[in-house]
DNA sequence: AGGTCTTACGACTATCGTAATGATG
DNA sequence: CATCATTACGATAGTCGTAAGACCT
């Protein structure tokens, strides 16, 4: 709100009278009076000469009359700034994501949310999982776009999608013999127990897939032997072609990747929780802004459809 | 004063911490939080996010500072004005005169005037006597040097000097034939009853010589018959020379015409009242401004000197 | 336990409106 | 006497500080 001084010292000038000012500002005529001299007590020096022909601003008046209304006109644009905040023409959004679904989730998500508030600036913040986690926390992120589980208990989030992990197989190994299907299965199962003791090939411990797929092992029971250390799914997925050893694969990733040059890929038994999730996530401390929860809006409604892959 | 918000908000964004904030500022930690967050609300959005390291602005917040900052500046700008409008370092003042006066009186004065305060600016305003009232009384002259009478009962005045009004002669005429010489008098004396039903050189009825000459000539009981009109005491004086009349003429304007191509000068008798004052004048209405004040005192030293006139 | 921010409550002060007073034309 | 500014006074609302609560490290 701008100052009563500014707004009262500016009229009473204009109108050069004290009870049309009071009337034009819907205050009693002697609340205003008072008010203008208190301001001028305060202020140490006469704002007005009372004339018989009304209120003529001295030389300190005429001063404080130029700068009040700069002043003022510099509250009146912070108000139209704020409509505009509150309005979503304005403002400014911070995404973190992975490196795989910055190319992945986040090209739709951005472009839905660009075409209905094209004045949001948003920033991309690229980096592996616990990273972003980091930067949520900190709130240099306002919201993450990540796979689960996330252990962080500053972080709150919505689920989006469960996505199942297959275990890439290179196309010579033996055990390919011993694929079976399920019923409502959707592709061929392998006993991932038939890779015990055998070596594979992991991801680095910072990032998602290599928290669930240490998981995964250890709901088998598998003691693993990291093979190779990639940073990449599909490099992964290629060392495995090359029968270099065994990898898990999100679901996506393995649709992604196509079929060229790929590993055979096997749904594994539930009992493992061969799964992870894609959620939005956010700081549970700080208060979502307005941009943050159309984002997750949009996101809700952008997202699945992804999933739903054109079959091939 | 400025308004508190703006120095709170500032504040905490610059230290990202609440308690910190309000031991600088001096008020109890809660009352700061508090009034934080009824900010927030009467904007209608966080200006902070408050994250585990302490307050940080949201983009609203962003703006706001840099608001705030430039509204902050244009106080402190105003209050170093008014400051400097206090002490005397800035100002204006406007100077009302009749012509005459404006070269004789206030060259002194102003010279004074602005070596002691170089910063204020002076404006001169010139006119007849009864003009500079009007312009004191609407406020647009802020003090007049004039001569009395002053019959406006709106302006107060202090009274710097007595003069007396001298009765011009033509060299010529018989009557300075009668002329006398009194006991501590200055100099020659002549009785002005001697110029009844003779003709008179005066100035215009607005012009305060004008109004005292034909006070004098009411006292003396003396109907006169204007002959000429002018705007000058000196041209007054001329013609009087000429003899084309008599005239009133006050005793400095005597002395500054010098003696060359001039009429006789006569002191008149005291019961005419021939004499008018110099007078400092002000709107009794208008409180007196600092720079008003000292111009006051300043004329009040260097006026009376005006009037002793070397000896020649 | 020590730090932080927020909520609760009582006290105070500033500002308002109505009414009365003063000043002016 | 009509108009305008100022002073008087009671009511109200905003703001403060102290104390207590909530939360994180």
């Amino acid at each position: 709100m701008i100052p009563k001084e500014l707004i009262y010292v500016t009229t009473v000038a204009q109108y050069g009278n004290i009870s049309k000012a009071a009337e034009r500002l819907f205050v009693a005529q002697p609340s205003l009076s008072r008010c203008i001299l208190r301001i001028e007590r305060d202020l140490g020096a006469e704002l007005f000469k009372r004339t018989s022909e009304g209120l003529k601003p001295t030389f300190a008046g005429e001063y404080y009359i130029e700068n009040a209304n700069k002043i003022i006109r510099l509250y009146k644009e912070l108000e139209i700034q704020f409509s505009n905040i509150s309005n979503m023409h304005m403002g400014r959004l911070a995404v973190g994501t992975t490196t795989h679904l910055g190319s992945f989730a986040l090209p739709k998500i951005l472009a839905n949310f660009t075409t209905r508030f094209p004045k949001i600036e948003l920033s991309i913040v690229e980096g592996v999982s616990t990273g972003i986690e980091e930067e949520i926390l900190k709130g240099r992120v306002d919201v993450g776009i990540l796979h689960s589980p996330i252990n962080n208990h500053g972080i709150k989030y919505t689920v989006i999608h469960e996505e199942k992990f297959l275990l890439a197989v290179p196309p010579d190994d033996p055990i390919n013999e011993q694929a079976y299907f399920k019923d409502g299965g959707e592709g061929p199962y392998i006993d991932i127990q038939l890779t015990a003791d055998r070596p594979y090939i992991l991801t680095h411990t910072s990032q998602r897939t290599r928290q669930v797929t240490t998981k995964i092992l250890e709901n088998a029971k598998i003691d693993v032997k990291p093979r190779y250390l990639t940073k990449s799914i599909q490099t992964a997925s290629r060392l495995v072609r090359d029968n270099l050893g065994f990898t898990l694969v999100p679901l996506s990733y393995c649709k992604l990747f196509g079929s060229a040059y790929s590993p055979n890929y096997y749904f594994i038994e539930e009992q493992y929780q061969p799964s992870w999730e894609l959620v939005i996530a956010y700081s549970k401390d700080i208060p979502l802004s307005k941009a943050s929860k159309e984002f997750n809006k949009i996101a809700l409604e952008t997202l699945p459809q992804l999933y739903d892959f054109p079959n091939d």
